[in-house]
DNA sequence: CATGAATGAGAGTTCATTCAT
DNA sequence: AATGAATGAACTCTCATTCAT
């Protein structure tokens, strides 16, 4: 802590705050050295530029959403239990942090492309535990980017819908109606 | 050429591909300009500022999509035609007209907020034969914003990873699957 | 009137109107056709150049009023009558039509460098009978131009005080106190 | 060099120079930047528009004149030599700023309609004058404010021609003269 | 490691002017 | 003579980035 890693920390803080509440473009550098309390030039000795700063964040925060639903299930066998701790989890999380989910859902778009290979996503996971499923005949054949994709869909637009006001509730108030779908999706009861 | 008309087609032309290639921020008049082979100044004449001219392509791409559906399933009395039909008009569309989508899907954070009431939407049309499903006892109770926002899900968030190149086929290639994922969150067969 | 000059007093009218109220580089030829109720290309068959409108609208409303006190004062013999007559028509004027002196005010920054010569200028006159006074040995000796600028000075800045609301009554009631003043200015009575 | 005082008086000095020499619509931030030997966007570290550039000058001089003038006579009790000593310092400041002095004189317009109360201003400080003149009985009773606008005309005027070029000598040639007017206009003398 | 004044390329926007109708 | 869509140069202003302190 002697070492600016507090300092880091405050930007990537600020940066999370800003970005999810105003967006990427209209977040200035500025805005991001005001809301850490350090000097606009404080940020280039951490990040190269504002887009390292973007990507990096996003980077750390989007595998580590991976690495925590990839620990919750790692002690579920059947599929149905797994989506339903994962969505269970999302919920909890996404209650706790808006923010941090806000940012994620609006920068994906301009991020997905450039993640590079070898890092644990939540697609990743949940590709990963249709496929073991698949293979142990818990569920129906296809392509298992397709249901991934089906099934981060069923959870996160509807977070969507939460972030910009037309749902209401806390999203944790959804858990079971959303794993029920989810499991509506690959087939399953 | 009197009225100038065919000049705002082409500014909404360029400015659809651009924004969907390179993102909204990331697009400059000067790039629209040029895209649409006029004078910078000539955009000012059509709409008030840049930002005027996302807002009204989005509300207006973004309702004609849903009076699209919305026409589609007028003749259809079964939410599952109804469903079907739906999401084999969208593949069918998108796979038409990918930078429409690509825009409407990046951009719809920061535009969604700001949708005035009274205009069909997407998801207003899904929310309503959903309404309608629940009134007739074809489907079982539930929210029905977030069993929308759930059958939107199945079937957007393939469709971000197709823009994305994650998904790789014809989107309509996917089309009865996703007929299948869609009917399964509603817990229909 | 069949030949357009209709149509280039209106454009004036709404010029003088507006240069008076808000600038004359805050004014755009949009706001003079709008005012004018024409279209903006229209200007450019009355004069070459908003400039020229400028130009031409000065010169010729500051010659008119040159010639409005020069016939005033033909008749009159003394200068303590020649300028209590200009003074008492001033305020009259003024009074009628203020945005025309409001529009002279500001606008003589400018536009006083470049009058041409051989035209009738209020200071013109003033300077004039100035110079006849002193040859008749009516006033005492001094730069004729220095003069006439205090005697202009005396009426016109109350007039500016007036435009921004430092004067509140209407410019006539001053009359009788800014003749008394010119007078003084002279050294008459 | 550390704080930006220095940049700032550069941006004051070079502003002041040009907003004289072209007129202050004329003078674009460019002119500024360059006059001042800074990069165009500094000027927006010390305003926060050209505007408030214009708008900041005007009132630290236009009050900054007034504070002088009101030291000045402020041991003076006669409004003879009040006004004596008032005129004498403003004919030595103009010939000796005379960039300010043209700045002053034709950025008026459009900012005596904003100066905000409580400030001191030249106008202000010959009212004040005037108005213990006639509470003294030194000079005749009469709107203080329309009596300060003549005083004021009889020296500004003048000036105004000065920088037109239709008075060529030193402004201090014609400081007597003055007196003796403003007298004049006072009915002193 | 931290600062913050300064930079300068380039953004969005304005507007006097033109010209085909 | 009148129109008004189009022009494009030039404007004000922004902001990611640099660097002397």
């Amino acid at each position: 802590m002697r070492d600016g890693s507090a300092t880091r920390e405050k930007i990537n803080q600020a940066a999370l705050e800003l970005f999810a509440r105003k967006g990427v473009a209209e977040t200035t550098t500025r805005d991001i050295a005001g809301g850490a309390g350090i000097a606009e030039g404080t940020i280039y000795r951490h990040y190269k530029s504002k887009d390292e700063l973007v990507r990096s964040l996003f980077l750390s925060l989007y595998s580590e959403q991976g690495e925590l639903l990839a620990v919750q299930i790692r002690d579920e066998s059947g599929i149905k239990e797994q989506i339903a701790v994962m969505i269970q989890l999302f919920c909890r999380l996404f209650d706790e942090n808006r923010p941090l989910f806000t940012f994620l859902l609006l920068t994906q778009h301009g991020q997905l492309e450039r993640v590079p290979d070898g890092i644990v996503t939540p697609v990743g996971v949940i590709r990963e535990a249709i496929t073991c499923a698949q293979a142990a005949g818990q569920i129906r054949k296809g392509d298992p980017d397709l249901l991934a994709a089906m099934v981060l869909g069923v959870v996160v637009q509807p977070a969507v819908f939460s972030v910009y006001g037309r749902l209401k509730q806390p999203y944790q108030d959804f858990s079971a109606e959303l794993v029920q779908a989810a499991w509506g999706v690959l087939g399953l009861s």
